[in-house]
DNA sequence: CGGTATCTTTACGACATTTTAATGCCGTGC
DNA sequence: GCACGGCATTAAAATGTCGTAAAGATACCG
């Protein structure tokens, strides 16, 4: 399985935003979890253990700012503020109180793709495990280029391996094309060279899968390309 | 909330404007170097070792992101990016560049202070700097730069060893990359300078490991760079 | 000034990785 | 059944990187 899908709550009374922003995380491929005010955030929150929270500053229930307090009192959670209100006092407040970023409206999908990024990465950083993945008896860490089986033993990957893991790992579950493939690990000239392809994956299912004749995570699509299998 | 001071770079073309980041922040009881491009921001992240960088995107000499990707070769400081550009492809940008905030022109005091606590914030979590290190039977405080034995033995390490030796340990278990070894070592103009390493990590190798031929703590990344494993 | 420790530079053999090439396999369509 | 395209497999060649030793340069210290 990999752990690679992360979950967002996202705590927005409109519901119309709420839907653009839902469409807009699993487009890059988070689970997501949605709750129309304070009060069932905060339930969602306790229950679901997002990795990130997107919090609404302006609810009908509650001001957002307290949900923020609450959860800080118990979870150190990414939190990110959207808000209209663009008053320095509300930033002031929201960020005081525990938020690790605010957005305010309108803003663009690519700022708020690379804000959720930023907030990912602090709370991976600081809990030691980068972009984990599990294949098969290996736990493999792409950031921190390593890969070891429960048991302790270790597994060394070249660097091409692990650029050419990393590509099918950021599109994990879906298929990456030939060109794809060759054009994000060797380089925009090498869209031909489909021969390199077939010599890795066969290096890496030999090095990862369990039994490498029949793959059961590093998968091949004829003519298309490659695909890294979700699994548990 | 005042913290022991920390030294905040700020990296800004404007006289004025640095003026008044240094009466704000010093009112804050920080620390301040200033920079006034981006080359000698770069030269002042590395010899000073400031807690923060405050980066101006429109620098007379380079981009401010270029600045930012240099410094993330080898260093993870909280970097806050000011900008009075307001695209959303700058501040995609400098985010992706690996800046933690990005606030546009004109800001308010309170504002640039919350996300200040927040950057720092951050940092602080997940800083683990132990100076203590056990390698073989080696135990080497790198602060008092000493190396001794269980039974008493000494080690002597002269100090571009240490300083090697240091930067591995601060990302222990993981890869160092040749340029981060060499720009924080050597200085910034060595990145090219991979022999320098080969031929240290030997002396090192011989100096710590039971069998320098096969090393289990300093270990080799062909092609990317070197780690000190980490055990027990 | 001479001696010692440290740092820099060079060269080459050993080793790791990438690239290239050749062969066999399997399914599809003719 | 046969020819063909796409893929798997293998091994060897080519390239690139590393470890090693040793000599030259520089800084340091009495």
């Amino acid at each position: 399985m990999t752990v690679a899908s992360r979950a967002i709550l996202i705590v927005e009374d409109e519901p119309q935003l709420r839907r653009m922003l839902r469409t807009l995380l699993e487009l890059e491929n988070f689970r997501v979890v949605e709750a129309e005010n304070a009060e069932r955030g905060l339930a969602a929150a306790r229950s679901h253990k997002p990795d990130l929270l997107i919090v609404d500053l302006g609810l009908p229930d509650r001001d957002g700012t307290e949900l923020i307090q609450e959860v800080r009192a118990w979870s150190r959670v990414p939190i990110i503020v959207l808000s209209a209100r663009t008053d320095e006092a509300n930033k002031v407040g929201a960020l005081e109180a525990g938020a690790d970023d605010y957005i305010t409206k309108p803003f663009g999908a690519r700022e708020l793709r690379a804000r959720l990024q930023v907030a990912l990465r602090h709370a991976t950083s600081s809990a030691a495990a980068g972009s984990a993945l599990r294949i098969g008896d290996w736990h493999i860490d792409l950031k921190a280029r390593s890969a070891r089986a429960g048991d302790g033993r270790e597994l060394h990957l070249t660097p091409t391996e692990y650029r050419l893991l990393e590509v099918l790992a950021q599109h994990i579950g879906l298929v990456v094309t030939h060109r794809a493939l060759l054009t994000q690990v060797w380089g925009p000239g090498s869209a031909q060279q489909t021969q390199y392809l077939r010599v890795y994956m066969k290096q890496l299912r030999g090095k990862l899968e369990p039994d490498p004749a029949r793959p059961r995570w590093l998968l091949t699509d004829t003519g298309v390309g490659y695909r890294l299998a979700l699994r548990d």
